[in-house]
DNA sequence: CGGTTGTATGACAGTTGCGTGACAAAACCG
DNA sequence: CGGTTTTGTCACGCAACTGTCATACAACCG
């Protein structure tokens, strides 16, 4: 199922454009300010993103530029003003079409394919923490050390990916108990065993370690 | 240095339009026949082609599916006619943008610049995927290992697929049986079962997979 | 320094997860 | 309709993993 996400002050034109993309078979929503719009697209995005430039608060303009910060959707914007000036701006901020008002939906319908046609080749690429020469990818379910991988176990790695994305911070044996294991209670030494184990496939010493080390009393962290 | 073809049989439009993207930095070169402009974006391919929808001869339209068949080239459709029919007819013949005369430059010269950076991400925009010596065509419904065609069924395909699209990510057994079958909830042995019978067919080694690779505890994964 | 607390590690048995072959139901196809 | 292919289910065996325990070691403290 493929979402849209319509970025509309006007009440009226952001319904009727809601009802007629349903009717072309997305799945719709709506949000009547840039600041609305941008937190529904960071909570659950949308494929799709319209927006209109003359927005109440912040306008279309930085609306585009702080959804293209985080998020490589389509954006088309849906203006009302034909004015070379505002296309380029618009298209210059990070949009990727830019329709006058008004608009029949089949071309916008198309519009959107031809730019989903683009867009969904763009293979994200997978991302990966470092570590010196500790690369985690949770995405692949995979950990190398220098490039070359390491075979761990599954709470091995949901263990490392707990440590990763709090690097540099210090967890408890209980936060990590509660957060790989899910237990609200438990022996704490079950964590020591695996850090151990982990210990010996990704540190070079494992005797004396130098990313995953022990704060005595305290828990376990991550270092770079 | 990016190069523009534009294809438009007036010769005054097409000098024009030639003059000024020449004056916005762009390398161009003009064909008055869409014949004449197929064989030189074959011969020498630009970066993006402007063309015309009425062309005498081979119409425009025709023109978008041929550049279309073997290139990724952006294509903006530069036409007079301000008709939804045409706009909607010529995206989906594969043409990226559209735009109606009189067009501002400027305006244009942005829309080219949008529709590239789009572009460029795609590195290789052929539509088959590889994996080592693995071919998989989702378009053409076909798998080939080392350039030889192998046997799949539809559920093994479309298993494989959804693999390659995620290719390096892990995909849960209950991932795969939600994208492949449909299914919210069902016996996870059921992806083991498939999975195996695609590694006897694609795998040189079904034992020790190369490609088709298992992470215990999480799913599969296709890896190059 | 000895006592105390906290941490590392090796061994082990129970458990889990995976691959596979066999088989029946279902779909497909002349 | 009969044969063939495809699909889903099941049970079994193997290998890998997990958690527990006991013991040894290291750090801290007065």
């Amino acid at each position: 199922m493929t979402g849209v996400l319509v970025i509309e002050d006007d009440d009226r034109i952001r319904l009727a454009l809601l009802l007629a993309l349903e009717d072309e078979g997305y799945a719709v929503r709506g949000a009547a300010t840039a600041e609305e719009g941008l937190r529904m697209q960071r909570r659950e995005p949308a494929d799709n993103v319209l927006v209109d430039l003359m927005l109440p608060g912040l306008d279309g303009f930085e609306c585009i530029r702080q959804l293209r910060r985080d998020d490589d959707v389509p954006i088309v914007v849906v203006s009302a003003r034909d004015d070379t000036h505002d296309i380029v701006a618009a298209l210059e901020a990070g949009a990727d079409d830019y329709v006058v008002k008004p608009v029949a939906v089949k071309e916008l319908s198309a519009r959107l394919r031809a730019l989903r046609r683009r867009a969904r080749a763009v293979p994200a690429p997978v991302p990966v923490l470092t570590f010196g020469p500790l690369e985690i990818s949770p995405d692949a379910g995979e950990v190398r050390r220098a490039g070359r991988p390491v075979p761990v176990t599954r709470t091995e790695f949901r263990l490392l990916c707990e440590l990763a994305e709090h690097a540099g911070r210090v967890l408890s044996r209980q936060q990590l108990l509660q957060r790989v294991w899910g237990y609200d209670t438990g022996d704490e030494r079950l964590v020591d065993v695996h850090v151990g184990r982990l210990r010996q496939k990704i540190e070079d010493d494992p005797g004396s370690p130098r990313h995953l080390v022990t704060l005595r009393g305290l828990g376990y962290k991550l270092t770079r």
